[in-house]
Parts: C-alpha cells; structure tokens; sequence
RNA sequence: GGAGAUAUGGCACAAUCUGGUACUGCAACGGACUCGAAAUCCGUCGAGCCAAGUUUACUUGGUGUGCGGGUUCAAAUCCCGCUAUCUCCUCCA
C-alpha cells in the first residue's frame, strides 16, 4: 500500500510515477479528491463528537450532584445530536471504504534506479555467468546438436516425468515425478535449503492455505484474486501461489525487535497458480504448471538497509545456479515489467539450450515499505519511532525450472543425465542412466 | 463436531452483577537524596491509529478494554454475531 501523506502531498510526482507503472492518468486524482472529502466529514464529525463527549460528562455530573432536571434536559437535547453523528458516521465510513478500495489496487511505485519502460523490452541486462567447466559438455550447446532434446522429451524418453497421466488426474499443467525424476527434484530442493541455510536464512515449514487477509498483505489481494485458487465454504481460504504469502505474513501484526533485523527466511513449498491469461504459452513441460515447488527467500530489514539487502539475495540465488554450473544472467526490470508490489526486481534467467534462450528461474524483488504498511509489520528505529519494515523476496529457487535446466544442459548424447557435481551427495549417484531410471 | 471458561496499558490485575473520568502493583521515564549506585521519596506514564493547528517537535480533538454490530445522552459494563486461547467430551495421524 502506498503512503496517502506522500500522495497528497507530492501529486505530481506521484502521479507520474503512478503512470510509470501503467496505472491510468486520472486515478490519483480521483483518489485524492475522495480522500479530502473524507477529511472534511471527519472534521465535521468529531466537532459534534467532542460536543456530545462534553455534554455527556454534565448529565454524569449532574446526576451525581443530584440534578435531575437539567440532566433530563440535557439527555432531550443530545438524542438529535446523537442522530446527526450516526448519519456522518455511516457517510464517513463510505468513504474510507472508497478510498481504502482505490489505494489498495494502487502497483508500489518504482525506485528511481529501475528503466522506464511499459514491456519487458525494457528491461536491462546486467550480468552473464557462465561456468568455467562445463563437465565435457559442450559450451552451452550455443552449436545446438541434432540429438539434443528440451527437458520434458528427455524426461518422458527416460521415464522419470510423467505428463499423461498427470493430465489424466488433473488436468493440464499437472505432472508425475517418477523415481529418479522425483529423487532428482528433492536433491535439488534439499541442497538449496541447505546452500540459503549457510548464508544466514532459517528454515521455515509454512501453511499452505492462508486467509483472504494473508493474501491482501502481500498484495495478491484484491486485485489478483483470479490468479489464486481458493477453498469453498467459511472462511474460504486461499492456497499460496509461492511461500512469501506465507513468511510475510508469519510476522503479520507485529513489531520485530530492530536487533532482529535483518530477517532472513526461507522455505520450501508447492505453489499453486491458475495461470489466468497464461493459455496456450509454454503448455509442454515444466515452466509453466498449476503446481510447482519453489524455494522461497524472504528478509524483513531496516529502511536503509533494503537496496543493499536486495544485492545481497541476489546473489544468495546466483549462488545456486553457480554451484549447478548452469550458465544465467541477471535483469533488471523495467517499470512496466515488475510484479504489483515490488520497487525494484532483478529477474534470473537460466540458459536452456534447446530452446536457444534464457528463461526465468528467479524473482528478486524489493518491496520497500509496501508489504509493511499493508500487512502492519513493524520495527522501532533508534529514536523509538515505530517504521513499517521493508520486505524482500526472492525465488532461490523455482525446483521444477531448475530440475529442466538440469536436464537440458546436462544431457548426453546416449540419453543419459550427468547429475551436477553439488547434487550428488543428495541424489546418490552421479547419472540418471537410460535403462536403469528408477 | 459438542459443552464450559477466559480475553482490559510492556507485564500482573481491579472495575462487569448494579452503564457515568478504567483502580492498583511491577516495569519504564524524569527529579530529589548520594562521590556514585542501591534503597527510599516526589512526579509522569494507553501503545497505536485518524484529523486539525502551530511547524519537525509539540498542542488540541477524535478513536482506542480480543474483533464486528446493536441499544443508550453515555458501553470495559447490557444485547447479538465472530475469532483466538484453555479445560473436558468426541474424533483422529
């Protein structure tokens, strides 16, 4: 949620920067016009308010001093005033209705670092990594053999995914993992909890389906409430479409001790996503299902300390996909391009050779102060002063894109997987082998 | 799922039956005493949120007794609904 007192007091800027993020000219001024109504009826209303408190506390006088009559008096006079508050009452509770549905559908604004830009296209690259030993692979297959294969042919030649039948009990975008499919996947997810444990980050096991409040805080709520999947009945519950609804909101309503700070948390989960408006794009294989499990990276810091937070997380995600040698490079996005509540994004593409391009496997965002505000989380500064705490999240990272990336740039010509030098501990041999992919 | 109990400042609690400035203690903060501290004494103390005014820190008003409604001139107190916690029963992994 953005901060009402910074809108009021700078609309120009803000609306600019409202228009930066594809909100319509228009709307703020709409807000704001709404939101100086609703200040007029406030003064009103606590004028009479002030007005009744003092009379009351007469007729209490009065009564006690056992002056029945002018308390009779006075109790006759005040049933109007009464009625009058309640009619201002219910005009202002309107209002503030009004004006807290405009503002919560408002995007955060960007920091002044990100491009300006209505599309990805502007979106600046600002990094490439590539591992220096490609284990006898060939550099990135940048010359893409003839037998090489994309991730879900390899998966489904060797057995180890198992698309149909997922379909057939779900529905598209759902899948098996089979064996060593799955084994592969929980060394993937374990070697990463691990990796984020070592820098700091504690491990979080979180519920999986959360309140319609839950979902506001972070933001998915109102204004993504199609993208989510939601139980029936009373409450009717949301499940998360990644863990940061999850760990932001684990400190929801709180004030976290500064010498806490920074936070740092992470968690393995199934995210779950309907995928509205995604028909027809990458309907084969592992980038794009109803459910995937990701591991979540989540800090609550100090205002100051946020931009140099993000950095830092970054590169706790490039970290995996350097231990995995998997080549990648990091974007920054452009204002048009980053996620509703993010100030500023870093997306990590990883390099998938037969598709001869480079696909998200990563998310780094900060969100300044917009998760805190809406969702009160809080920490006092060194004057004592009570400050909404800045949240960042980050992929690190998606399990199924990464378990794909595996497959593709690990691939050998027999057909057979070479597992990551880093995974074997957890996986417990060093190749998915052809016939043998139990 | 059924029954009962509980919810009040940072903490512990009183006021609830019988509506009328939310008690007290601890903690915290300021001061006195002291070389200094402890003890003692005096004083302040409802966090937060909203608004107006002076201008950056205050002042005033509104709100604020788990949450949401209702009754009333006035609600911690009466009425209705909800949530969480505890106990018992039931069920279960």
């Amino acid at each position: 949620m953005l901060d009402i007192k910074y809108l009021r007091a700078n609309p120009t800027e803000a609306n600019q920067r409202l228009i930066d993020r594809g909100v319509e000219d228009g709307v703020l001024e709409k807000l704001l016009e709404d939101d100086s109504k609703r200040r007029d009826v406030i003064v009103r209303v606590e004028e009479l308010k002030a007005k009744r408190n003092k009379v009351t506390e007469q007729i209490a006088a009065s009564k006690r001093s056992g002056d029945v009559q002018s308390a009779d008096q006075a109790i006759a006079d005040m049933q109007k005033l009464g009625d009058e508050i309640k009619a201002l009452d219910e005009k202002l509770n309107e209002i503030d209705n009004n004006v807290a549905k405009q503002i919560a559908v408002l995007p955060n604004l960007a920091h002044a670092d990100v491009p300006i830009g209505v599309d990805d296209t502007f979106n600046v690259e600002q990094r490439k990594w590539e591992p220096e030993n490609y284990n006898g692979r060939p550099q990135a297959f940048q010359e893409k053999p003839e037998w090489l294969k994309a991730h879900y042919e390899i998966g489904e030649d060797l057995g180890i995914l198992d698309f149909e039948r997922g379909a057939k009990v779900s529905g598209a975008r759902f899948l098996y993992y089979v064996g060593a499919g799955a084994r592969l996947e929980r060394a993937v997810y374990n070697f990463m909890l691990d990796e984020h444990q070592k820098e700091g980050y504690t491990e979080i096991l979180t519920p999986y389906l959360v309140t319609h409040e839950s979902m506001y805080a972070t933001g998915q709520y109102p204004k993504f409430e199609d993208d989510a999947y939601q139980t029936k009945g009373e409450p009717s519950l949301s499940l998360i479409p990644t863990a940061e609804v999850a760990l932001v909101n684990w400190r929801r309503d709180e004030v976290i001790p500064e010498e806490q700070l920074p936070l740092k948390v992470t968690a393995l989960s199934p995210a779950f996503r309907q995928e509205a408006g995604a028909a027809g794009k990458d309907t084969r294989g592992l980038i794009r299902l109803h459910q995937f499990n990701k591991v979540e990276m989540v800090k609550f810091t100090k205002a100051e300390q946020s931009y140099e937070e993000l950095e830092l997380m970054t590169k706790d995600a490039e970290n995996i996909l350097q231990k995995l040698e998997l080549p990648y490079h990091v974007i920054a996005l452009s204002t048009g391009d980053m996620g509703f509540g993010a100030a500023k994004t870093y997306d990590i593409e990883v390099w998938f050779p037969e598709q001869q391009r480079y696909r998200e496997i990563s998310s780094v965002s900060n969100d300044e102060d917009f998760q805190g505000r809406r969702g009160h989380i809080q920490y006092r500064d060194e004057n004592g002063k009570l400050q909404f705490v800045h949240t960042l999240n980050g992929s690190g990272l998606a399990v199924g894109r990464t378990v794909a990336a595996i497959l593709e740039n690990y691939q050998n010509e027999d057909g057979s997987i070479t597992i990551p030098k880093v995974l074997q501990p957890y996986f417990g041999s060093e190749k998915i082998d052809v016939n043998n992919a139990k």
